[in-house]
DNA sequence: TCGTACTAACTGACCGGTCAGTCATTTTTT
DNA sequence: AAAAAATGACTGACCGGTCAGTTAGTACGA
């Protein structure tokens, strides 16, 4: 049906109104992630999203079909072309097991707690349940290649000796769980107790390195 | 305006009718976690928790004064007492800081994360941003309290020895993020990729606790 | 370069369903 | 019998989705 997930350069292959006709979807697309965060799924209006893309209500049911499809396609432009840079930045990393989960770290943090796409998150834990179609599209496509991508580094650093053997169920899950939280924080207390990002990302990576590396103690 | 925060025993000071209407606030709240947890604030009718409750709508509106403020009392009086035993169980525990810090987790997971308390975490992610008064009461006081115990476990561990010295910015949040992310997890994610709670918890102490200890290599 | 015919894109008034909140009436308690 | 509590039909605002009508881009002949 669709397959302009990664819209970037004008190709002049197009006519001028097909162009027009990608630009506006994407215009959809940043208007709905806008209203969606400001106010959640089940409270944005229609009418307000195509208000902020300056188009009227109708224009937006001629590129989707229902408010959910706005909502899933929202999600997919703008978690897709992340992930491929993602994917890209990890192959293109090298040297320590160390260095790459750093590498990552600073990428996840700087690309997608640090701007919009944080409340893309906020908005998966909060409607996830409502939609689960989503939450597996989500699931399939972007947790699970971040998880893949972090337990491949653990691996390498526990055969270099870098890292001790972990049992490692949920492992993916905790090392990233500070950088969510972080996100989370951000969006909801940060008015009450602002907090430091980078300072924040010193003391995460500083944690689980740490606990990541090979102790000579107990247990 | 209302007092009842942590409706426990029947106190012979009140009337029949005085007991029955606590009970059916209590009731009242009971069913607005169930719905609210179901389909989030917005998409939740009060006919339903009404419903749930055993009661007509209208016998809502003479315990509450809106719909907002139905959801926001439900979290005061399902977190209240909450806090009250954590807090207890913070005193009562001695032994070493790992201890204290290993007995405050588990509590956590037991008492929040494995019920349906940790719905209610997911509330404030998702509609925090909407109700300004609700994340602050929370933040002011379930958050930092549990930030002021761990806290001061942390300072403990770090005088005893048994912890080295961290800067600590976000220290709190980072401890706690494993925890919550479990939790996200449980509530969207499981039906794709379950999660063994006993066994993460493991990994998520493990890891929390090594990477606490004072470690002899580079920082 | 203009005019004309055609068509894709867009508009916004409208419809139908939903639901928070109200209140006249009924039921229960004292 | 009086008061308190509970009810549920009702109202009015709201909003997702539709579609008859309008606008703007395109093709082409002169």
């Amino acid at each position: 049906m669709n397959n302009i997930l990664d819209p970037l350069e004008p190709d002049p292959t197009q006519s001028k109104r097909e162009r027009q006709k990608e630009a506006k979807r994407l215009a959809l697309t940043d208007a709905a992630l806008a209203v969606f965060s400001r106010v959640g799924f089940a409270a944005a209006k229609i009418e307000d999203v195509a208000e902020e893309a300056g188009v009227s209500k109708g224009t937006v049911y001629l590129y989707f079909e229902s408010k959910e499809q706005l909502f899933e396609e929202m999600v997919k432009a703008k978690m897709s072309p992340m992930l491929n840079h993602m994917a890209g930045a990890i192959e293109a990393s090298s040297g320590s097991a160390t260095d790459r989960l750093l590498a990552q770290m600073r990428f996840f943090y700087s690309r997608v707690l640090n701007c919009d796409r944080r409340q893309i998150m906020r908005l998966i834990m909060a409607e996830g349940p409502n939609f689960p179609h989503l939450a597996e599209f989500y699931h399939a496509n972007i947790l699970s290649r971040g998880q893949a991508m972090i337990e491949a580094i653990i691996r390498d650093g526990v055969e270099s000796g870098e890292f001790r053997q972990m049992q490692g169920h949920g492992l993916m899950q905790n090392i990233a769980a500070g950088a969510l939280v972080a996100a989370i924080w951000k969006m909801v207390f940060d008015r009450f107790q602002p907090l430091d990002l980078d300072a924040y990302f010193e003391t995460h990576i500083d944690l689980i390195l740490n606990g990541l590396k090979a102790a000579p103690t107990e247990n």
